[in-house]
DNA sequence: TCCTGTTTTCGACTATCAGTCGCAAACAGC
DNA sequence: GCTGTTTGCGACTGATAGTCGAAAACAGGA
């Protein structure tokens, strides 16, 4: 005889604004919690999984084609993460390109994650989680791509980086490497020079817009990969 | 009016046992899937969250004592991955040293990954995501400890990495890299030599046992980390 | 028109690290 | 003592990252 449990999905949905990471959350009008802030998500449909639960969600909270990029995080399950009857919840990061502004409902706002207002339950937990993971997926993998427009600068882009990752970046190291795995191909056009003038930088976009691990470490590489093509 | 939900942890504890990576199934007596292998695992207690009940519900198949690694991998909610009532499933991965040789009951037995038994409902994937993730950290964290013994051979590491890894791992490399990060450290012991002769291999261990990351990426790392320390 | 300030772009230099190779060291067995 | 085997270790090479500085390309004002 166990204790009546349901299951939720969650989703810290990131983007950055004003060269700030920012978190999409909404201020809970009833108890419990109310007036604190929460992440969208909600009950696990019969019919779903969590993967297709957490698209739903988010329709009701922002455009989700508007999402680039959805990643399940970790579940959450402590007994008393929220008071009543349990709730599991499977959460989830999302990802927004910068130069997209979704529309979003009265009750729901960005909230740089630096300056997080009151959050509910086990809320603030999950953004951790969800930065955590981004930090480390943008230096292994293409994922930059969830965060940037179709087409940047590489000032812009190294802007983004920094934001995200919390540090500076250098514009030159990021330019060689993401250029040296293929991820980055110049578009061939040229943005106008800013308000102070300056030399106009020219517009880049990733190759790929689908997630790519790119890094592989040197220890577990198979030694003399294999030989290079025959052709001369 | 949703249809009850029930949700249970699975483990996918893996070994290196004689060169290849193995994984701890126990054969289903009853139907459904009868005859099929099956991870450990079962159902979620009232008073535990996850991470709790995997560890109390491997305590049924081995000693828990002997799994030096449990992480959590992520959530299998296909509505219809087990016939009947609806269940979740909470994926772990669970490694054990490759000195220790746990108890198990008899419905239970190590299987070589690359030569499976018929699985119960989903369990092959799981197996196949822990393995994906195990193939993943032992590149940029530590978890090689969690797989190795206490005391060991650079020989018999760059074995056990080509076994959990699928290829062939230089030793040289191996630790040469190992050292640099800090992570290996010569317990000034050497072990005998084989039965073939040849020099005695002197013997080696992990500086910390406990999870560590510690590649960082060099886009991402912060330019100029910081001044060495000035003392002379 | 020319000069200055600004921003981007790109090449060069250096340090670090990985992949490879080869030899010396240290054992067993004959 | 010789041979075969395994480990240990230094050296070389190529690839990559961090840094710096100069040149290119623009706007605005003198």
């Amino acid at each position: 005889m166990t204790r009546p449990t349901e299951h939720e999905v969650l989703a810290a949905v990131l983007q950055i604004r004003a060269d700030s990471l920012q978190v999409l959350a909404w201020q809970r009008a009833l108890p419990p919690d109310s007036g604190r802030w929460a992440l969208p998500g909600g009950r696990l449909g019969d019919d779903e999984d969590v993967e297709r639960s957490v698209r739903r969600q988010l329709a009701e909270k922002v455009d989700v084609r508007e999402v680039t990029h959805v990643e399940q995080i970790s579940v959450f399950s402590h007994p008393d993460r929220v008071p009543g009857p349990r709730l599991i919840a499977t959460a989830f990061l999302g990802l927004v390109p910068s130069d997209s502004d979704p529309a979003v409902p009265a009750d729901t706002a960005w909230h740089p994650l630096t300056a997080l207002p009151p959050t509910a339950f086990d809320h603030a937990a999950i953004v951790e989680a969800a930065h955590d993971r981004l930090r480390a997926k943008l230096s292994y993998t293409n994922l930059g791509f969830a965060l940037a427009p179709r087409e940047f600068t590489i000032s812009a882009l190294r802007d983004l980086y920094a934001a995200a990752l919390g540090h500076p970046v250098s514009a030159t190291n990021l330019q060689r490497v993401l250029t040296r795995r293929g991820l980055l191909e110049p578009t061939g056009e040229v943005s106008p020079p800013g308000p102070a003038g300056g030399r106009p930088a020219a517009l880049f976009r990733f190759t790929d817009r689908t997630l790519r691990v790119t890094d592989a470490f040197a220890v577990l590489r198979p030694p003399s990969e294999q030989l290079r093509g025959a052709v001369p």
